[in-house]
DNA sequence: CCGCATGTTGTCCCAAATGACAATAGAAAA
DNA sequence: TTTTCTATTGTCATTTGGGACAACATGCGG
């Protein structure tokens, strides 16, 4: 499987086309009425794939599908196609973050690359995803206090600052720390502030510390 | 001052024209025949500027304007003006990085709030550059030997562990050890694994180390 | 030949982190 | 009420890291 292709379009003989045309290039297709649609059916995350979406559809602009997509969680790319676009929309639709915007009629030519490129960045998308989201869920699972000593060990406070930013005994902040530790599943200081990076939790903040 | 306008225009009208609007709104304003007279006086790096750039100036297409400058370290954001432009070409000009994508004639509404914006996006990155440009610099100061021991000690390894892999002693991982704290200007490993991280020299490795 | 940078290693001591066993107290949930 | 979670603190031994003195070898340019 190469990868997974939404097609929105309220147009069927369209939808049918393009899903005989996709399937025959070696890809999962599932089909849409409206963005509506593609929202309550909301497809598998974890699989690479991409949404190829008629600006026409009345009921949700582009734009908004994807916001409302990337609330739910979603990064699936999206590609739009239109048929007789102005300037203006184009450049809003792929400021807004379109993958890609395609004219009608589309060339099975670019048709097919742009769905290439699409999953191909959704793939990397997913990878990450799948990287960071147990990351998140560890830190989710870290009580108050350990947050907060969480936050001071990953800029490099020793227990004994962190004890004294808390107001309790050095002893208190090790224990914590322990727990902090086996809880982000890290061995390392270092392990733990890379994640703590990778996540955001460090944004720009590196300042002194003794 | 709010900032820097690079105009580049074959037509001296537009230039004159467009130079005297954004002078009116605050702007310094530079104008340049072409790409190349753009590329030949390169704008002062570090102040938050932006490109106005006609696309029909014939010697340096947009995204190639683009990429030259980037491969001289710059991240100017580049505003195309077109007069007539088609949807492939727009298409392509925004995916290959313009900020904005402006028609002839420009409102000067346009016009300014996308100047506003590419000058804030340019601060950002402006501001991002100032902070990341010194931690290359300090880790191009490293010696081989040292920068042996800097990516291994920011994954975690201990000095032990470093001294087994670089087939030495721990007393001279722990002399290395210093002079890259050192010459990285920073206090603390957790100091040391952001820098590594925001400037890349970690991606994706965060594997066991005991 | 000499100075300098680089890499190497040493000892002594102290600060910091880890791990092994612990205990106590309050609050919330069962 | 009893259990469970959370926060709190303790000691002791060990490992690691960091600072303060160092010394020695090599290779390169003046």
């Amino acid at each position: 499987m190469q990868g997974f292709v939404h097609i929105v379009d309220d147009d069927a003989s369209f939808r049918t086309a393009m899903e005989r045309r996709l399937k025959r290039a070696g890809y999962e297709v599932a089909t849409y009425t409206s963005a509506q649609h593609l929202l309550d059916h909301l497809p598998s995350e974890g699989v690479p794939s991409c949404v190829l979406l008629d600006v026409r559809v009345p009921d949700l602009s582009g734009p908004k599908l994807q916001s409302r997509l990337s609330e739910l969680g979603s990064t699936v790319p999206i590609i739009f196609v239109a048929d007789h676009p102005d300037i203006p929309a184009t450049v809003r639709a792929i400021k807004a973050g379109a993958d890609d915007f395609l004219t009608k009629p589309v060339s099975s030519d670019d048709l097919l690359q742009a769905i290439k490129r699409a999953i191909a960045h959704h793939g990397v998308q997913c990878a990450l995803k799948s990287k960071l989201d147990p990351v998140r869920a560890h830190i989710a699972a870290l009580t108050a206090r350990e947050r907060q000593v969480f936050e001071l060990v990953v800029r490099g406070k020793t227990n004994k600052d962190v004890a004294h930013a808390l107001g309790c005994t050095e002893r208190t902040i090790k224990a914590h720390r322990q727990r902090v530790m086996e809880k982000m599943q890290v061995q390392t200081l270092a392990e733990l502030v890379s994640l703590a990076e990778r996540i955001g939790a460090l944004a720009s903040a590196t300042e002194q510390t003794a």
